[in-house]
DNA sequence: GTAGTCCGATTGTCCGGACATACGCATTGA
DNA sequence: TCAATGCGTATGTCCGGACAATCGGACTAC
């Protein structure tokens, strides 16, 4: 007599096209994940044996298990040797990714405007020349920015980047992101290293902000590394406390 | 004639240990590791083929790619098709993990010292209560730490937790910090909530922390999670903002 | 001289199998 | 009654091979 069939992946509707040109471990990942999010995987259930899932897509075992250990690294899934995998009881939403302002607005609905108050050249101080490693005295670009939504300030971005990477209009950056421009210029973001504290405006702060002067402010610095290691982008930006703060998760590593 | 050898692993005195019960990848990725981290694999240098790589150490391709896979995975390293593998320009040290702050200013060189004001146990507000998944005026663990380095003091700790989990002692509080004693209880750590802010101080705020009313202070909130989806901790922290600031890197994951 | 094409090199994907290891549970033993 | 043992099951590790996709440079054609 066959046991009780308790694995909830039979009923998923599960397949893979092999004429796609999509791998066939991410066509399986997706399709999981897309399950997970959807509730038809719920929370705490287990996820039937790597084998069987394998030869019932026809798939391979060391294909499936590249499937379910990106969802592992995503904090989807947890896998326990001799028990099983199972559906993490959620609460995860995205893991922190390296975003840009202007993006975590337009994805929360909020309508981003940008205002270019200085874009322009001109000579790197000691602090610049440090964080971007070029020489002090060199040209660097400086933008300032300040960001708005639903017409209310929000935020004061400074940004320092190397001259050569990429052509900064004022038109583009009100437009849009300043990641998003330089990931269109070709550059492949791959690290940044951040620094989130809190001080009191001064007074051009403040007035910028339309906060009070001493007013208690959230910052945040930034350098920002493309994959070949070169500091593409230095920031130093403020925010207003009462309109803005940092949201993440975080995934523990094994 | 052979092409000139300029694969850098060939003088890195790479092994491993059949015989050893750590994975054949893992010892591969520590000893690249190492190596990265003294130099001896210069950033930028390409790393020499898979397949030659595997066949000098007598492994398989798949371990050595399991083994290069993981440095990719922690930002050390970059792979390109058609290339090879290189290191990259650093500046890389950790992506952010769930660090408890008592081993971060351990790790610091700090001295930290925990003062247990609070340890009780209370019904649970509603705010409370929605953090940590439990029914409204149920009984949970209060505990109120104060953090200081060197004397002065840094921190203000709120933290409920469900009761049941774990027994909290006044004097292992003093000790240690929150996240060893709840990981040396058997729990596992999957993930974490958080929101970093910014305010200003209460009276009372500012005299626990010998600040002036008023001033600015970084707020984070935090709700940790188990492998199991259980929230296992919720915490409301208030750090000076003159003595301290949130430090991370973070990688963009592809 | 310049643009397009071909080709070698390297990683990306996938397969099918083998054995090791750890967990949970039932059985056995004191 | 309770602890120790054994067993089934699932994931963890590892192998050797195969073909595809992409990059960069050399070569060729215009």
């Amino acid at each position: 007599m066959p046991k009780p069939d308790v694995d909830p992946t039979v009923s998923l509707d599960l397949s893979v096209d092999r004429s796609s040109p999509v791998p066939l471990y991410f066509q399986l990942s997706q399709q999981l994940e897309a399950a997970i999010e959807h509730g038809n995987l719920t929370p705490g259930s287990l996820l039937g044996n790597e084998i069987e899932l394998a030869a019932r897509l026809g798939l391979s075992r060391p294909t499936v298990r590249q499937a379910i250990q990106s969802l592992v690294d995503k904090g989807l899934l947890v896998r326990r040797r001799g028990v099983g995998t199972q559906v993490v009881h959620s609460q995860v939403k995205r893991p922190l990714e390296l975003s840009s302002l202007y993006d975590d607005l337009e994805a929360a609905g909020q309508r981003p405007a940008t205002k270019v108050l200085v874009n322009t050249v001109l000579p790197a101080s000691a602090a610049v020349a440090a964080a971007l490693g070029v020489p002090e005295g060199g040209d660097v670009h400086r933008v300032e920015r300040l960001r708005l939504a639903h017409g209310e300030p929000m935020a004061y971005l400074v940004n320092h980047l190397p001259t050569g990477l990429l052509d900064l209009g004022t038109e583009q950056l009100e437009a849009t992101g300043l990641y998003r421009l330089m990931r269109s210029a070709g550059i492949t973001l791959h690290s940044a290293r951040q620094s989130i504290g809190a001080r009191s405006a001064t007074a051009a702060e403040a007035e910028r902000l339309a906060e009070a002067e001493g007013a208690p402010l959230l910052t945040m610095q930034r350098t920002t590394f493309d994959d070949t290691g070169r500091a593409v982008e230095f920031g130093d930006h403020i925010y207003r406390p009462t309109r803005y703060s940092f949201e993440f998760q975080l995934l523990v590593r094994p």
